[in-house]
DNA sequence: CAGACTAGTTTGCTTTACAAGTTAGCTGAG
DNA sequence: CTCAGCTAACTTGTAAAGCAAACTAGTCTG
C-alpha cells in the first residue's frame, strides 16, 4: 500500500519515461510494461500503455515495426524518431525544472510535525 | 521559452505544493499564486489555482476564513487541516518514489546523442 | 469619474490514466 | 482434442486536473 503511485502524479511523466526507455532499444508494448516495473513503476496497466504508444506514434515520436514472436502473436516494436528524441530532451529539461522547484519549496517550508 | 512547465507534468504535483505551502502559514488565493512564482512556478493561472483550492476545501484538506483586505475585496484565507497534513505527507512519500524511479531510469538508459 | 489593481468564481475544453472487455496466437496438461 | 494459461495488442468509456476566458466586485489614484 503506502507508496502506490498516485495516478495524477504520473500524468505526463509516463510519456517521457517511454521516450527514455526507447532511446536505447526498440521494445514492444508487452515488454515495456514489464521493463517499467523493474524501474519501480509496478503494474502500469496495459490499458494505459498501449493507447499511449498509439498516440505517440500518431504524433510521430515513435514508429513501429511488426515482428513475429516465438511465444505468441506478432509483436509491434516501437522505435524512437528524431522528433521523439527532441521531445525526450524537452521532457528531461522540464522534469529537472519541476523537481528543482518542488525541492526548493520543500526545503523552504518548515513542516509542522503532525 | 524552453522550460515552460508542461501542463501535464504539473498534474497532481500542484495540490501537493499547495499543501506544503499552507503548512507554514495561512494564505489566500491571490497571495498563493504570487508565492508560487517565487518558487519557480511562474504564472500558474488563477483559473487553475482557485478551482483547486475550492476542491481541496470540499475534500476537507483545507478550511477557509474570510478576512477583510486593506487593498481590495475580502480575502479568503486557507488553513491546512489534519487530513491535509496527512495528504501532504503522502504526497511527499509518493513524490520521492516517483523522482527516484525516474532518476534510475535516466541513469540506466544511455541516451543517444541526437 | 476612469483606469488599474486586488480578489474570487464559473463554464467549458483538452489531455491523460485506467478499468474492463475483446480478439487472437501459442503451449502444455489431461 | 480440448482447455487453461500465457503472450500480445486494441477499443470504449470515464474521471481527474490544468487552464483559458469571461464575469463580478471592491479599493485606490489621478
Amino acid at each position: 500500500m503506502a507508496n502506490d503511485l498516485n495516478t495524477q502524479l504520473l500524468k505526463g511523466t509516463l510519456q517521457g519515461c517511454l521516450l527514455i526507455l526507447l532511446s536505447r532499444q526498440k521494445l514492444y508494448g508487452y515488454a515495456i510494461s514489464e521493463a517499467l516495473s523493474t524501474f519501480g513503476f509496478a503494474d502500469i496497466p496495459k490499458g494505459t500503455i498501449y493507447p499511449l504508444l498509439l498516440t505517440m506514434e500518431k504524433k510521430q515520436l515513435l514508429k513501429s515495426e511488426r515482428q513475429p514472436s516465438p511465444d505468441g502473436p506478432t509483436r509491434k516494436y516501437y522505435v524512437i524518431t528524431a522528433a521523439g528524441k527532441q521531445a525526450r530532451d524537452e521532457f528531461i529539461a522540464q522534469w529537472s525544472t519541476l523537481t528543482n522547484n518542488v525541492a526548493t519549496l520543500m526545503q523552504k517550508e518548515a513542516l509542522d510535525e503532525n
